[in-house]
Parts: structure tokens; sequence; C-alpha cells
DNA sequence: TCATGAAAGTGTAAATATCACACGAAGTAA
DNA sequence: TTACTTCGTGTGATATTTACACTTTCATGA
């Protein structure tokens, strides 16, 4: 360092792309800001990062404080710098994704006062700051990892069946899979267990439930095991 | 929001993780700190972000002040911000990890009077802050992208050989690689150009050459293109 | 000039993984 | 009992991956 400044500072924000499944949709949830700037416009869920927390903490406070949502499945996206991303002064925000289970059981109304909805992909509102870019960035995220490790089952209810899964990993491709084949590849892992059944949809063939089984897959991680669908 | 806080402010900084590759060893680029905390100590290239410049821009320009390395590639790794990363205060870092061509020809001269020199990965020192951790977090993050993106050719002077890259790969990868199958897979993807005679090695049948060309890549990402090695 | 040493360069067959594809079974409701 | 709808299952064709060994080319030095 050829010359000695003072540590500069900068504001810290964490911003939170909350992914969800309803039906055959993958759905975002956003936040109507009350403050300005951008008071009345939507926004991704986030907040300044206190001195005495870390960028995990300040993550899943805002998470729960803005749309009361706790135990999620939540890891760091990127950290976005522009000098102008906030029309107050300098604000760098570190971004997370988030991604929820059972979208229909999480009430809006959990969340205190605070005007939270869930948009489909589809039917995103204007954003406010690079919240838009930040979803994107998200979103490929999303579509990249969700190929490569089993986090798919993080936006299910803990009980779920193929077709479900099936469901959801077309809603977050945006393509259709062969039944067969999916069910081939994904019980070849050999990371969900059978359950009992279950009648769902009411006049149909009830179909198999599933879970999850997070301890057989730090079993195979730890020997090098690959996933992929 | 329920209360208003004033902005909190945290100490911003971006670190580096320089990778290059020495003929069959894979090294990193290290600073030896000149005041406290820490002085003495190695520690990667970085230091504070200005108020002015961007996060990408604070990354380069230490790179070039504290290393005196330009026009590197550069991505982005993660963001550190435990509370007790740095003993004089809480400072959040932006992790950035760079891939430096020729290695052997980067004089350590060239960065002004710092202390800076190449480590192998097996013979690492101890490092300041929780440096070891973010370099381990580097290097994962190379391994698997170096295996889905062409960014191999990165880290290798602009003219190559096909044993070159191998080596690479496997300095990289840590394991051996066929030299026939990856001859055949990285030819398919059509991305290397061949040149003219080398005759590296003095004694031995001389090695073709190939450059990559970044524009047919550019193209073929375009059409959804995929890399695997 | 010829023999030696060392890395460069090349093809094929077996094994594995992927893909496309259709119908009977199980339940509810009318 | 019939109609309706979703669940659940196997095979053969094709593409990809893997394992594997010898000839070529050059420089050197006997």
């Amino acid at each position: 360092m050829p010359f000695q400044y003072e540590y500069p500072r900068a504001a810290l924000t964490v911003d939170c792309v909350v992914f969800g499944v309803d039906e055959h949709e993958l759905k975002i949830l956003l936040i109507k800001r009350g403050i300005e700037p951008f008071a009345g416009c939507w926004a991704l869920p986030g907040g300044f990062v206190r001195v005495d927390e870390t960028l995990d903490e300040a993550a899943r406070r805002e998470l729960e404080e803005e749309a009361g949502l706790k135990d999620v499945f939540l890891e760091q996206l990127y950290t976005f710098g522009s000098l102008k991303r906030d029309p107050r002064e300098r604000v760098v925000s570190v971004a997370y994704y988030a991604l929820v289970k059972r979208v229909e059981h999480h009430t809006t109304a959990a969340t205190d006062a605070t005007d939270a909805r869930w948009f489909a992909l589809s039917d995103l509102p204007r954003l406010a700051f690079d919240h838009t870019y930040i979803l994107a960035t998200a979103l490929e995220r999303l579509r990249g990892k969700i190929t490569y490790q089993p986090i798919g089952f993080e936006l299910l209810p803990p009980k779920f069946t193929l077709t479900q899964l099936q469901t959801l990993y077309e809603a977050v491709l945006g393509h259709e899979i062969d039944k067969r084949n999916f069910r081939k590849k994904v019980l070849g892992y050999d990371l969900l267990i059978p359950l009992k059944e279950k009648r769902r949809e009411g006049a149909h063939r009830p179909a198999q439930l599933f879970r999850f089984d997070p301890v057989k897959y730090e079993r195979l991680k730890k020997k090098g095991f690959l996933f992929e669908i």
C-alpha cells in the first residue's frame, strides 16, 4: 500500500430473493416499501446490517421481520457494489437467496403489518433499486444449482410425491421432463425415503409420499458423490 | 421494518486469491504485511474499498498496487462477514479470485517495494486474518468452475500446448486424466485454434501450439452451449 | 550417421448412460 | 358399473464415456 488512508466505511445492506413454489409456478416474495426512496414500490426483503450481527444473521433477521419467515434454506448469492445503486448514498448490498417450503401455508398475515406478496415470475412488478437485476442473478443461480445439488426438496413440504418434485423441477428449469426417466434418476440416488399413501386431488389414484433423507445425503457427499438432474 | 435505525456503516475490504500455474503446480500469490495487525505475516492481496469505486475496481486497484498485476481474469467469490475477522473492528470483506497467465514472467520486482511471493498449495505459510479459510473457499470454487467453464486458458500463456493444458487441469483437480480422452474432448469443443510448432524441452518431438478463441466461445455460449471436462 | 531417449500424437472396442416412448392399475364420483 | 384422472412402470435404440498401447518426431551424443 503506497499511501495510508483512513478506513472508509460504507452503508451495508442485505437483500433476499425468496423463492417458493405454488402449484405449478415458481414465485418470488416481495415487500411493498413504506418509506422513501421508492416508497410504494415493491422490493426484495432486506435492510441494513447492524454492526453486531453477521451477514447471515442480518439476512435471517430481515426475513423474519419483513416476511415472517424462519428456518428457511438460505445461501449467499453475490455482493452488489455499484456506486449509484441507492440514490441516498453509496450502499453495498450482500444478496442472499432463500428457498421456502409450503408457500400456500405462509400467510402474509404473519408479517407485522408489512405488505408482502408472492409474485409469479411472469407477473413481476417494477422493483426498487437494482432489485430486478439481483432477482435475475438469483434465478440464474437457482437454475444452475438445482441441477447439480439436491436442493429442490427445500421448496417442497417435508412429505411430497414424485410428481410434485418433477413439477417443481419443470417450473424452475422451464421445460418438461420425461416422467419415467425422471423417476429412475431421482430414485437411483437413493436419497428419498418412501412413506405411506396419500390421496391428493380426491378422485384419482393416490400417490406414494417420500421424504428427503439429509443424513444419507451428508454421508454420500463425503464420498465425493455427484448429483445431477 | 418495525423500527428505524440510523444507517450503520462497516469498514469494507476486498481480498484477492490469485492463482497461477508454474510447471506442474498450482500456486497462490501472497503479500507480506508491513503493518499491524499481523505485521510480518503473509496475507492475501487486498485492502479497503474507497467510497468512489466499485468492488471490482477496488479489487483491480489492489492487485495492481500490491502485486503489479493488470488485466487478469477476476471474479467475485464470496463475502465474509464474521464479527471477529479483524481484531481492530468489524470489517466485512468481499473476496475475489484471480487467474494469472505466465507466473514465471511475473517478477515480483514489478510490485512497488512490497514483499510478494508465489506459494505452492502444499507449502502455504500461516496467513493473516481468516485468509486461510478464504483461500480454501476459492480453491473449492476454482475446482468446480474449471470443470464446467473454459477458464483454464486464463492460467496459461496465450499460446500453449495440449499437454500444458492437461497438466494444468491435473494440477487444479488433483488427479490424472487420460491423454487421448482429454484431447478428444477438448478439441471437440472447437474452441482451440492450432498455430505453428514449438520445441519446448529441447530433445523431444515438438508440440502443436494452440490459442483459445474467445469469439467462438461467446458465439457458442449464446446458443446454450455446455462445456465440461 | 545411427542408436537412444523422451515427449507428442493417434483409434477402437466395451461399458455405461441417456433418451424416447405407451399402457395397465388404482382410486373417486356419478 | 362406468367414466375419468392421475400413478406407476420397462425396454430397445442411440450417444457418451472409459480404458488402453504403439508409432512419430526431434535432439543428443556415441
